[in-house]
DNA sequence: TGTACATCAGTGAACGCGCGTTCACTGATGTAC
DNA sequence: TGTACATCAGTGAACGCGCGTTCACTGATGTAC
């Protein structure tokens, strides 16, 4: 792995990676338009024309950093999942808490950063590789620990095996439409109190369902 | 209502609306960054400062064209719901058609006019008054009809009267959710049979979660 | 261990583009008398 | 019924901006002998 060099070098060392960084940073600020590679360079302290050695489109820019605003939301997913008991221990009851802890974490990422949860679900860039098709990459696919936590409510028989297929997609899509519509849609003068309110009454409502 | 006038006169008779038509057919092809003042202008053969008459700024135009969106939106929902079985007729069985009805209008909506859907659930402009305090405008508010569907379903006793508060939150989240990830999120490679495959799904777990 | 040289990773200047917006202006409309 | 005039709704030219991208170039690096 290349270190990190001095800014005042002139080969950078890392440029790629810092280019990333910055991109993400202006992601965080103002979402999918804001990714533009001319300011990122700028921040690093380095010529635009620079960018076209790591980058051959400004596109595959957006694209690295749509990856990583997905990585940070699977970073931030497992380790809610960590924090709510561990592998697979205890029944039902504590394997429904881990579906909740998934959905509470998703749901606060896309609230405390706006900005990279809009990039991730913007039309700009491709999703990793074939999600729809089952589970993706664990690194950045936050689809896979949803599946994972589904299975074992299955396993313990929370939930009937029949009703099992397709339910990850029913889960993501009630967490994450309260997402959207507490973010950009009628919902956005939601407080925080009430954004949790909503959360609370969306996954009991699923989950009796389920 | 002011007639539309022929192209050639010096007076168009009915710009501002011209225009909105011309930025929602943008909106339509491109999403909300499509909506371009000049393109707008240009299509309907006008110069770009002729719009400043209409618009104080480009993002008024941009607002318009948002509400537009929403009350196609609205108008598709409400055309369903008529279809479905008119006024309060039926019981509880006939109510919950309806509320299939209604998600069905709104994810066939998303899908086929996505450009319009992104635009009315896009960070840009503001939803119509306070949607998020209760039902608003029933003319863009797609929020109202739902909540009337609901009210049927507590009437007829399908849903428990204490269960109601918050539910249109609840439901409008998963479908919308659904919605989105076939949009711009994981699923989008889905195929319309998939699609509806998975709105089924997601309409059979909300629905008996209520 | 030195040295020639290919390759890699930067530079600054410039291009063309399309945008939102402003300016000073003019043609058309409608109203008061 | 005419006419003067204020107001409304257009016009073309231009500005400044920031963007993505290309060009010809140079400094630094590393490898073959």
């Amino acid at each position: 792995m290349p270190k990190r060099q001095p800014a005042d070098r002139y080969h950078h060392g890392d440029l790629r990676n810092a280019l990333i960084d910055a991109a993400t940073a202006l992601a965080r600020e103002g979402g999918p338009d804001a990714v533009v590679l001319r300011e990122a360079a700028r921040r690093v302290g380095v010529s635009a024309t620079a960018a076209y050695h790591h980058f051959a489109r400004h596109e595959e820019m957006v694209q690295a950093v749509k990856y990583r605003a997905l990585a940070i939301l699977t970073e931030e997913m497992r380790t809610a999942l960590r924090d709510a008991g561990g592998g697979d221990a205890g029944g039902a009851g504590a394997a429904l808490a881990r579906l909740r802890a998934l959905g509470a974490a998703y749901f606060r990422f896309a609230v405390s950063e706006p900005g990279l949860f809009r990039l991730a679900f913007s039309p700009r860039g491709e999703w990793p590789t074939a999600a729809a098709a089952g589970p993706g990459d664990p690194a950045n696919d936050p689809f896979a620990l949803l599946s994972q936590v589904l299975d074992e409510l299955v396993a313990t028989g929370a939930i009937p095996a029949g009703r099992r297929p397709g339910l990850e997609h029913v889960v993501w899509a009630a967490v994450h439409g309260a997402a959207v519509l507490c973010l950009d849609g009628p919902l956005a003068r939601f407080d925080a109190a009430q954004r949790a309110q909503m959360l609370g009454r969306v996954l009991d409502t699923t989950i009796r369902g389920l």
